[in-house]
DNA sequence: TAGATTGTTAATCGATTAACAATC
DNA sequence: TAGATTGTTAATCGATTAACAATC
């Protein structure tokens, strides 16, 4: 296990992971990357060649057990091994972020929230604190935090992002419909809504085009 | 303009349009290939290219007239050609895409949400409709909606899908965590956080490796 | 004119798919 | 054993980048 892997096989193993949790392990115990493959809409070639990047490997005739690929899934993720991680924005859709009880299952575990607005600072539905921003340098160095997560609006994404990594951060995972600068060593992700419009757009765009 | 377009560019489109919209019109009416890169991250000829599939071009020693360019990529992208949408499930997810005032520049207009808990029913802080699920049909044909949001829970999220579809929605943006079937012909674009957690963690280890 | 910048054609690179050998 | 399924090597396909001609 743990071969090279493309960036597209590596987006491509949650979904896979995602169904095997799905399935009930009782019934079937195996399955196979054809199987896998029909489920998902990928080829099975694809799937054989990216279940091999992180497991040891299946069975001719018997395929792979759905237990061990879980397993070996998540273990190649990192789910295992779960990273801190503050949010800064408590605002609609960084109070989504807060509550969701998914991240946990991906290895993600959010502290806290800050806010520059001291209104929003206290416990948050999710139990959660939301702290005032000028507590964050703190914070993230007492605990180690290694993750950023920016929901603010575009407008205060940099500042916030700056001060992020002023507090140490190693990765910053943006939300805010920006493009951010970040220092050389520090890891950054786009979380970027438009990109997907755009595809979904064009292509009912084109629908339409070939329904004339 | 309107040469074919990778679905890499296409998605690349919206940064640039972002950038440029930033940027004080007055101060600089044109910009280079290689300005625009920079800023962005891009190579130059890879702007050029991209470019090139929606603007009628730049000038040798000039750049590009930012202006048209805003246009242009607006106008390939349909934001000026505004497609009205549903959104189904009014939890803090769908509350915090239900207000977010964005989506109209993307040439997305959610005109009500739905939801099966009758109390989340009425009108939102967005001065929107929550609805019943039961008034989706009538909805939808009525006011010939093209595109559907899923921001349920994974558990109803295929059979939410399955009612847009009756619905006569023509494409689904999945905001939950879970793999959804559709007929052929119904477009569905899946927004799966997961997977860039999965590149934001694994180039995390891959940092702390290089760093050992 | 000279030089900066565009736009296109050709080369490279990476990811997917096909072919086929290995094996349970 | 025969056949299903895996895993790997080679071929194809698509996207990026390099080279260079065109032009303001």
């Amino acid at each position: 296990m743990s071969k090279s892997i493309s960036i597209q096989a590596l987006q491509r193993l949650p979904l896979y992971l995602q169904y095997l949790k799905s399935m009930s392990l009782e019934k079937e115990t195996n399955i196979s990357a054809k199987t896998l493959g029909n489920a998902l809409g990928f080829g099975e070639i694809q799937v054989r060649k990216d279940l091999a990047a992180v497991s040891d490997g299946g069975k001719p005739k018997v395929g792979y057990c759905s237990a061990d690929l879980i397993k070996d899934i998540e273990s190649f993720l990192g789910y295992d091994n779960v990273s801190d991680a503050v949010l800064v924005g408590a605002g609609k859709l960084g109070k989504a972020l807060l509550s969701y009880e998914g991240f946990n299952a991906y290895g993600l575990n959010i502290v806290a929230a800050f806010d520059s607005d001291a209104e929003k600072c206290g416990t948050d539905e999710s139990g959660k604190q939301i702290l005032p921003i000028d507590k964050m340098d703190n914070l993230c160095r007492r605990m180690k935090i290694e993750i950023g997560i920016i929901a603010v609006p575009a407008a205060q994404a940099q500042s916030v992002c700056d001060i992020l990594v002023q507090s140490g951060i190693e990765a910053i995972w943006n939300f805010a419909p920006t493009h951010l600068t970040v220092p050389q060593g520090v890891i950054l992700k786009n979380e970027i809504m438009a990109a997907s419009l755009a595809v979904l757009s064009k292509s009912l765009t084109e629908r339409k085009r070939q329904l004339q």
